[in-house]
RNA sequence: GGGCGUGUAGCUCAGUUGGUUAGAGCGCGUCGCUGAUAACGACGAGGUCCCAGAUUCGACUUCUGGCACGCCCA
C-alpha cells in the first residue's frame, strides 16, 4: 500500500519534512559518496558577504546554482560544492564604524585599529545564521562547515602567494590614483559613497588666455582660449588639449584686436557670454594645433621646468610639458574646446599625463605636478596661496587672473558636483594618491583570448559588457588605503627602499632579526579566544619587521595598505584550497570551473578578477611551478549571468522601500519549490525579472499542484484497487542489498507488468512523451537552458493531467482489477510518475522527493532512498513514436474543435449527440482516427463520428501559397501569387492537384507550377452550421436531438445531481449505496428507467426506486425543468 | 556623456535561422465537468509587437535614427 495522500496539500509543510529526512539520512553526502571517482563537475561558489540580510535576490542565485550541480550528479558527475564566504572589504568598515558611530580614518585611528578589526572580524558573521538558514531552506546543497573564508590564515597566504608571483614577474608596481578624495576626513571614498553624495552647485566658470609659442619659444601674440570650472587646479597645469577631429578658429576679438583659438563651433557662444564680438580670421583642425607650446598662467613650476627637454622612445626631442596635445574625451558641449589640464585633479587628466609619459625614455617624461596637499590646501610649492584651501582659493585665484589680463571671461556655472555623504559641507575633490597596481594591460590580448573561449550566457555578455570592459582595460588599481583586507605583503627597506614580497607567515618568522611579533602574542595572551588567522592581519603583521636583506643596517618594514577585496574573490579558485602551500591535489582536480553563476553586477566584479587573476598566473608560459600554463578558457568553462531582480515596483530592491518580501516569509507561505520553479520556468535567467508575489504562488496551480493532482489520483486509486508494483520487482540476478533507480527494466518481470509495445495508444502515446520529454530536458539542461527545460516538463505534466488521465479514468475504475487494459494504466501511469519525480528532482527538490519517497517506498530497501541519489531518467529512444504524436496531437485538437462547436450552440457536454462530422484538408491520419475514435466520442459525448468526404456542404477551401517555399522562386510575383490563389475556387484547385500532382497558373504574365507542398490549404466553415474551424481540420456537430437522445440527457444530470449528493454526504469512493427518486415527471422517469444501468455503474448504486426512502433528507432539485426529490442511503 | 540590455494582451512574461491567424499564465467574461473535488477543464474578449525610416516579394524578427526604462561606468 501506498501511504494516503493528503487531499490539500501543504507543501511548506512537507519540505520541512523532507529537509529533516535529508538531514539524518545525510542525503546531500550520499549522493556524493555514490559519484566518487566518476568524472567530475567543478563548480565553484562565488562568496557572497554575510554582514547583510539575505534578500530574494540572493534566492535566485543561490536557486541556479543548486540546480546544475544537482543536475550533473543525478547525471553521474562527482560535483563537490564547497561553500565560501567574502569577509574583507570596506562595507564591513562601514557597518562597523556605524556601529561605533564614527566615520573618519582619524577616528578609527583614535578608536584603535586593533580594537576595530577585531570587531570587523566579528561583525563579518553577524547574518550568518540567516544566511546558513536560507541556503538550507531553499535546498541548497552544499558544504557550508567546509566553507573557505578570505580573512582565514590559508586563504590569505594563498592570496600573498599569487600576489609575490606577480611582484617577482614586476607585474606590480606602484603609482598614482586619482581618487575622489575627501580631504577634510583624509580619505578616499568608493564609487558608491561618492554617487550619494551629488548634489547641484554653481562653480566658477573661467576662460583663460594660454598665450602660444613659437618655435623659438616667442609669443607670437595669439593665445588659445582654454575653459575649466576649477581654478584652483591651474597652478598644477601641465597641458592643454584638444580634439584632433574639431575644427578650431582663430578668432580676433574685435574690441581688444587679440587672437584666440578655441572651437569654431563655439565661437558664437562664447562671443555672447562674454559680450564680445569675435570674427574668424582662419579654421584649422585640431590635429595641426598638436605639439604647440603655451605659457601657463602660473609659473611656478614653469619657471624651472619649462624649457626642458625629454628624449623621446622613438628618438628625437620634445618639451616635457606645456604643450598642446590631444583627447578624445574633448567636446564641444561647453566650454571652449580646449581643455585645461592638470593630471593631478583629474582621472582623465592623469590619463593623458600617464601616454605622454610612455612616450619619453625612462625618467625623461613629465612628472606629475601638484600645488596642493592631501588635506585639500595649496602647499610651499604654490607660495602665494600656500596654507589656502583650494576651493576658498578660486576667487583670489580668478582675480590674481584679471589683473595680470589673461582672464577672458568669467560666469557661473551650474552642475552636479560630488559632497561628502558624511559631511555635507565638504565638497570632494580629485586628487592623487601612491597606489599600487596590477599590470593587467600587459594581458589584455590574453584575457581576450581567454574570454572568448568562455561558454557565456546569455552570449552578448561575451563581446558586449565583459569584451567591451577587457578591451577598455586599465591596469588594476589593487591597493587600499584601509584596514580590514588581506594585507599587501611586501616588505620595504628603510636604508634603500628595495622590497621584497613574502608569501608565507612563517617564512616571515624565520627572517633574519624579526621583531615584532610580541604585538600578536601580547593580544593572544590577553584575548585567547582571538582567532590565529588575525595575525596575518593589521595591526599585528605591520609590527613585524626584520633585517634588510639589501643593506645591511637596513630594517624592512610592510607597506601600510590592504588590498582591494575583489582580489580576494578573485583568487578563490587556488586560494579556496590555500594553494600552493596546501591542496595542491585539490586544486589541480578543481580547476576549472565548469560552472559558475552570478548576476549581472558581477561582470567587473568576481568575473572579472577571476579572469584576470587566472589569466596572469596561469595563462602565459612563465617560467612558475609545474604545469603553470593552461589552455583557456579558465578559471570557467560556462557562466549563467543572471538578470537583476527588482522590486514589486520595479525598482531596485530596497529595504527602506519595502517592496520585496523577506525570503523566510515566501518559503513559510508558498514553499522552496514553488519559488524555484517560479525562477526556473518562467523566463531565462539572465531577464531581469521583478519580484512578484502572486506570479511565486502560481507555481503552486500551474505545476506544483497538478503534479500532486495526478500523483493523488494515481494512490488513491492504486490503494483502492491493490495496485502492488513490488512483486517479482527487483530482476533475478540482482543482489538484494542493491538499491535500484527503478526504471523501466526493473519493473521487466513484475506481475501483470507487459511491454509498453502491447498496452493500448494512450499508453503507447504518454510513454512516447515521456520519452521525448526526458531527451529534450537533458538536451536543453546540458546546455545549461533550465527555461527550455521546464517548459517541456511542464508540457508533460500538463499532457499526463488533462489528457492521459483524463482520458484513462475509465480504466482506473474499471471493476475488473486484473483486466491487462487496468493494469496497463496503472503500470504507464506509475512509470510515469516515477520518472517525473527524477526528471523534476534538480528543479523541484522537495516535491520530487515526496513524490519518490511514497512511489518507491514499497520497495523498502530495494529501492534507492531518495530520489536525489537516482540516476537520472534516459530517454528509451525505441519507445518514442513521432507518428502517434502527431495523431494524438491532431485528435485532440479535434476535441477542443467540438467543444468550441458545442459552445458556440450552446449545447452542454452532458447533453449526447448523434454524430459530428469531421473534415480534414490532409487525410493522411484520418485511418487512425476512424480506429480510434472512442476516445473522441467519450470526450464529445456523441455516438457516432465520420469523416465526411464531400466537404463541400460545409466548408469552403481557402488555399494560400507556402510562403517559405514559394517567396524565394518568384520573388516580386508573391503578392499576384497569393491574390491569385487565394481569390480562386480552393475546391477547383485541390481537384486539379489530386488529379495532376500540381496546379498551373498564370500570374504576371508567367507559368508557375505549384506542387503539393507549395500549397496550404485551410479550411473555412460555411454559415449555418454548428461547426469550428482549425487551420486544416473542421468539425460540424449534428444538433437535431431526438426524444432518446435528450432522455440520455437527462439521465446524465439526474446522475450529477446524484454525484454531488454523495459529495455532500462524505461518501468514500467505493461507498454502495440506495437511491429514491420523486418525480411528476413522466418523461425523466423513463429516462432514469432506461438508463438505469448506466446510472448504478457510475454512482455504485445498488438500486433506484421512484418513491422516498425513510428517514433520509431528499436533494430538492430541477432537471430539464421538472422538480426531483432525490433520496439516497448509503450502504454500510 | 559612454557601454550594455530591455520595450510584445490589463498584469507577469515567451516568441526558435525573416514566411502572412504573434503565444502562455494570471486577471476578466461565458460555460462545462463532478469517483483528482476547498480541485479541474473548455471556450471567448483583449495586441498600432515603443516610434520613424531603410533593406526585402514579405519585418515582432535584420539595419539606421529616435524615445522610454534598467544596469554598469564616467
Amino acid at each position: 500500500m501506498f501511504r494516503s495522500v493528503p487531499a490539500n496539500a501543504n507543501f511548506p509543510q512537507l519540505e520541512l519534512e523532507i529537509l529533516e529526512f535529508w538531514k539524518e539520512h545525510k542525503i546531500y553526502e550520499q549522493s556524493l559518496e555514490r559519484r566518487a571517482g566518476r568524472d567530475k563537475f567543478v563548480f565553484y561558489e562565488g562568496p557572497p558577504t554575510a554582514n547583510g540580510m539575505p534578500h530574494p535576490g540572493h534566492c535566485l542565485t543561490r536557486a541556479i546554482k543548486d540546480l546544475f550541480p544537482r543536475y550533473r550528479t543525478m547525471r553521474g558527475y562527482y560535483c563537490e560544492r564547497k561553500g565560501g564566504w567574502d569577509t574583507h572589504g570596506l562595507p564591513v568598515e562601514v557597518e562597523v564604524c556605524k556601529e561605533l558611530g564614527i566615520h573618519s580614518k582619524e577616528e578609527i585611528e583614535q578608536y584603535g585599529v586593533e580594537p576595530f578589526i577585531q570587531k570587523c572580524q566579528q561583525s563579518v558573521w553577524r547574518y550568518m545564521q540567516e544566511w546558513e538558514r536560507l541556503t538550507e531552506r531553499l535546498g541548497f546543497w552544499i558544504h557550508l562547515d567546509e566553507a573557505y573564508v578570505t580573512y582565514h590564515q590559508s586563504y590569505v597566504e594563498s592570496v600573498w602567494w599569487s600576489l609575490k608571483n606577480l611582484f617577482d614577474r614586476d607585474l606590480l608596481y606602484q603609482g598614482h590614483k586619482i581618487v575622489w578624495w575627501w580631504a577634510q576626513g583624509g580619505t578616499a571614498l568608493s564609487a558608491g559613497e561618492v554617487g550619494q553624495g551629488y548634489r547641484e552647485v554653481a562653480d566658477p566658470s573661467v576662460y583663460v588666455k594660454f598665450p602660444l609659442l613659437d618655435e623659438a619659444g616667442e609669443k607670437t601674440g595669439t593665445s588659445l582660449l582654454v575653459w575649466t570650472t576649477t581654478p584652483w587646479t591651474l597652478p598644477s597645469n601641465q597641458f592643454a588639449a584638444v580634439h584632433p577631429e574639431l575644427t578650431y578658429a582663430t578668432v580676433v576679438d574685435v574690441e581688444s584686436g587679440e587672437k584666440l583659438i578655441l572651437a569654431e563651433d563655439l565661437v558664437e557662444t562664447v562671443g555672447q557670454k562674454a559680450k564680445r564680438e569675435l570674427t574668424i580670421e582662419s579654421t584649422c583642425k585640431g590635429s595641426a594645433l598638436l605639439g604647440k607650446r603655451y605659457v601657463p598662467p602660473f609659473d611656478y613650476y614653469y619657471k624651472a621646468e619649462g624649457d626642458r627637454r625629454g628624449k623621446l622612445n622613438g628618438g628625437g626631442e620634445q618639451h616635457v610639458a606645456w604643450r598642446i596635445v590631444a583627447a578624445d574625451f574633448v567636446t564641444i558641449d561647453s566650454g571652449s574646446g580646449v581643455v585645461h589640464q592638470a593630471p593631478a585633479f583629474g582621472e582623465v587628466d592623469y590619463d593623458v599625463l600617464v601616454a605622454e609619459q610612455s612616450r619619453f625614455s625612462d625618467g625623461e617624461g613629465p612628472e606629475l605636478i601638484n600645488a596642493v596637499g592631501p588635506d585639500g590646501k595649496f602647499t610651499s610649492e604654490a607660495p602665494d596661496y600656500e596654507g589656502r584651501w583650494v576651493k576658498e582659493a578660486d576667487k583670489d585665484i580668478t582675480r590674481e587672473l584679471r589683473e595680470r589680463g589673461i582672464l577672458f571671461h568669467l560666469d557661473q556655472y551650474l552642475h552636479e558636483y560630488p559632497f561628502c555623504w558624511r559631511a555635507e559641507e565638504d565638497p570632494l575633490i580629485q586628487y592623487p594618491r601612491r597606489s599600487w597596481f596590477i599590470r593587467t594591460t600587459l594581458f589584455k590580448d590574453r584575457m581576450l583570448e581567454n574570454n572568448s573561449k568562455i561558454n557565456w550566457l546569455p552570449e552578448h555578455i561575451k563581446d558586449g559588457r565583459f569584451g567591451n570592459f577587457l578591451e577598455a582595460n586599465v591596469d588594476w588599481a589593487l591597493s587600499r588605503e584601509r584596514y580590514w583586507g588581506t594585507p599587501l605583503p611586501i616588505w620595504v627597506c628603510d636604508k634603500t627602499g628595495k622590497m621584497e614580497a613574502i608569501d608565507q607567515y612563517d617564512e616571515l618568522l624565520a627572517k633574519p632579526g624579526v621583531t615584532g611579533t610580541e604585538v600578536w602574542a601580547e593580544a593572544k595572551k590577553q584575548r585567547p579566544d582571538l582567532p590565529d588567522d588575525l595575525r596575518v592581519h593589521k595591526p599585528y603583521i605591520d609590527a613585524i619587521t626584520y633585517n634588510s636583506p639589501f643593506e645591511s643596517g637596513g630594517r624592512m618594514t610592510r607597506v601600510p595598505e590592504v588590498i582591494d577585496c575583489w582580489y580576494d574573490s578573485g583568487a578563490m579558485p587556488f586560494a579556496q584550497w590555500g594553494y600552493p602551500h596546501q591542496g595542491r591535489k585539490e586544486f589541480e582536480s578543481q580547476f576549472p570551473a565548469d560552472f559558475i553563476s552570478e548576476a549581472i553586477d558581477q561582470t567587473r566584479g568576481w568575473f572579472y578578477s577571476q579572469l584576470a587573476i587566472s589569466t596572469l598566473l596561469f595563462g602565459d608560459e612563465v617560467e612558475a611551478e609545474e604545469g603553470a600554463y593552461r589552455e583557456f578558457p579558465h578559471p570557467f568553462r560556462n557562466c549563467i549571468v543572471l538578470g537583476l531582480m527588482l522590486g514589486e515596483d520595479g525598482q531596485k530592491m530596497s529595504k527602506s522601500k519595502r517592496n520585496y518580501r523577506e525570503p523566510n516569509e515566501i518559503f513559510d507561505k508558498f514553499g522552496a519549490d514553488a519559488l524555484r520553479w517560479y525562477f526556473f520556468a518562467n523566463q531565462p535567467p539572465w531577464t531581469s525579472i521583478r519580484y512578484s508575489e502572486p506570479a511565486i504562488k502560481d507555481s503552486i496551480p500551474e505545476f506544483l499542484l497538478r503534479l500532486w493532482n495526478v500523483y493523488s489520483f494515481f494512490v488513491i486509486y492504486a490503494n483502492i484497487d491493490g495496485f502492488d508494483p513490488v512483486g517479482q520487482a527487483v530482476p533475478d540476478g540482482k543482489s538484494a542489498d542493491v538499491r535500484h533507480s527503478l526504471t523501466y527494466d526493473d519493473f521487466a518481470n513484475s506481475k501483470g507488468h507487459r511491454p509498453a509495445a502491447q498496452r493500448g495508444e494512450l499508453d503507447r502515446w504518454v510513454l512516447s512523451e515521456l520519452n521525448r520529454t526526458i531527451a529534450a530536458v537533458v538536451e536543453r539542461m546540458d546546455a545549461y537552458d533550465n527555461y527550455g527545460a521546464c517548459q517541456k516538463i511542464n508540457d508533460f505534466v500538463d499532457g499526463l493531467s488533462n489528457w492521459y488521465v483524463r482520458r484513462s479514468r475509465d480504466r482506473f475504475w474499471a471493476s475488473d482489477k486484473t483486466s491487462p487494459e487496468k493494469l496497463d494504466a496503472y503500470w504507464t501511469l506509475y512509470e510515469c510518475l516515477l520518472s517525473t519525480s527524477k526528471l523534476v528532482a534538480p528543479f523541484v527538490p522537495f516535491l520530487s522527493e515526496t513524490l519518490w519517497q511514497n512511489l518507491a517506498g514499497v520497495f523498502g530497501d530495494s529501492a534507492l532512498q531518495s530520489v536525489h541519489l537516482c540516476d537520472y531518467p534516459a530517454s528509451d529512444t525505441s519507445a518514442i513514436d513521432a507518428t502517434l504524436s502527431e495523431r494524438m496531437r491532431l485528435l485532440r485538437e479535434i476535441a477542443s474543435l467540438g467543444r468550441s462547436a458545442r459552445m458556440n450552440a450552446k449545447l452542454k457536454v452532458r447533453q449526447p449527440l448523434a454524430k459530428v462530422e469531421v473534415i480534414l484538408a490532409d487525410s493522411a491520419h484520418q485511418a487512425w482516427l476512424e480506429e480510434h475514435d472512442d476516445l473522441l466520442r467519450d470526450e464529445l459525448n456523441v455516438k457516432k463520428i465520420e469523416y465526411t468526404k464531400d466537404a463541400e456542404t460545409y466548408i469552403e477551401y481557402q488555399v494560400q501559397p507556402n510562403f517559405k517555399r514559394v517567396g524565394p522562386r518568384v520573388g516580386k510575383l508573391m503578392p499576384a501569387v497569393k491574390k491569385a490563389l487565394t481569390s480562386a475556387d480552393g475546391g477547383e484547385l485541390l481537384k486539379q492537384l489530386t488529379a495532376n500532382g500540381k496546379v498551373v497558373l498564370q500570374i504576371g504574365g508567367e507559368t508557375i507550377e505549384f506542387d503539393d507542398e507549395d500549397l496550404q490549404v485551410r479550411l473555412q466553415a460555411k454559415a449555418g452550421w454548428a461547426a469550428a474551424q482549425g487551420p486544416t481540420t473542421v468539425v460540424v456537430l449534428s444538433i437535431e436531438l431526438t426524444d432518446e437522445l435528450l432522455r440520455e440527457g437527462h439521465a446524465r444530470d439526474i446522475n450529477r445531481q446524484i454525484q454531488d449528493r454523495r459529495k455532500q454526504l462524505d461518501c468514500a469512493f467505493t461507498d454502495r449505496i440506495e437511491v429514491g427518486i420523486v418525480t411528476d415527471s413522466e418523461e425523466l422517469r423513463r429516462a432514469i428507467e432506461e438508463n438505469a444501468e448506466y446510472i448504478k455503474g457510475e454512482t455504485l448504486a445498488d438500486s433506484i426506486v421512484f418513491e422516498a426512502l425513510a428517514g433520509v433528507e431528499p436533494l430538492e432539485c430541477e432537471v430539464a425543468g421538472h422538480k426531483v426529490l432525490i433520496y439516497i442511503r448509503v450502504i454500510r
